[in-house]
DNA sequence: AAAACGATATATCAAAATGATACATAGAGG
DNA sequence: CCTCTATGTATCATTTTGATATATCGTTTT
């Protein structure tokens, strides 16, 4: 199979705009990217590993003074022509599990309680994620000239638009189900 | 690590409604479900030898007349049981993975009418899904008596409301941008 | 009648991702 | 001084993907 580590892309991207080590990166996915994508450390370390073999990353000088060792990566000119070519590449693979709907659809092997239950908590992560998703926005509509938070922007405003349409289907489930 | 194989829960969902091959729970999952679950040969066979083993599905015997193999699987009690404890399990994983998303917000990297490019992709995509969910909502709307039915029907008005949702973020988006 | 083709059916493999764990240092608070 | 949390790199078993191999069946084309 040809490679297609999605992983290199996250990171290229962030690498597009600063310097990271990989314990970065995983704080950065684990940010507000977290909404959309996520990534652990057992595929950051390899995946940093392979793309410096294939020249799209380097590692720059140990610049840490203590004695704990920090790796710092810069992405190459080959690194922004792959993201690049990423970015044009029509095919997309938006990749959705949710569990929430899996238990939904098999639900009549149990109460129509247990039903219920589950999309309980399904909207209270959901009106949790909101809350933050909020603080995000009101934070970035303040400088939208700036490019790239009209890009940040527009991520948490599909999440926005998006989960205030799962509270109401909750709402809706829940009166149907209840009849 | 412990066993969390989610594959398993799909196809003891699946089988508890009726007696299933490998190859029948691949067409099942590339149904319907598939607008909120993957699942690839790879991991359904593996899956099924490992449910036999341990008891939560039994293998039937050969009932095709020809020549050629037909593995039918049964769900057994100790399997109901599994399902319905995952049910009534209030631990969920929604695990979404946004392509267009990633591209959106590292959009920077390249020209604008890349990203408006990508929104559009992303909208044909969504109007092209929404067309067979409204198939779906019409079929299953006739008989919302059946308990099956109605489970099957929320699932598809969950991802009506939220595909609406997106394209109506696809405008707005599209605005922003060509400001 | 033979050949070609697509659907049916099981199975395996390399590559990728997850989630956990291991190990070690730095800094802050009690 | 000790404990706890944050920082930092790395690896491992397990799971999943997507591709491929192999073979039969039924239908359509030549």
């Amino acid at each position: 199979m040809a490679k297609d580590r999605k992983i290199d892309l996250v990171i290229l991207g962030l690498l597009s705009h600063e310097d990271l080590t990989g314990y970065d990166i995983k704080k950065r996915i684990d940010g507000a990217i977290n909404f959309f994508w996520k990534g652990s450390f057992g595929s950051i370390y390899p995946s940093l590993t392979a793309m410096e073999g294939s020249g799209l990353v380097q590692r720059l000088k140990d610049d840490s003074c203590g004695g704990r060792e920090k790796i710092r990566y810069h992405i190459t000119k080959k690194g922004i022509e792959a993201l690049r070519n990423w970015l044009k590449d029509e095919q997309v693979c938006n990749d959705l599990k949710y569990e929430t709907l899996l238990k939904l659809y098999f639900g009549g092997a149990e109460d129509r309680n247990i039903t219920l239950r589950n999309i309980d908590i399904f909207e209270e992560k959901v009106k949790a994620d909101l809350e933050v998703l909020y603080v995000y926005k009101s934070s970035l509509e303040k400088e939208l000239d700036n490019e790239d938070h009209l890009y940040y922007y527009l991520t948490v405003t599909f999440g926005i638009d998006t989960y205030e349409a799962y509270l109401k289907w909750c709402a809706k489930a829940r009166k149907l189900l209840k009849r």
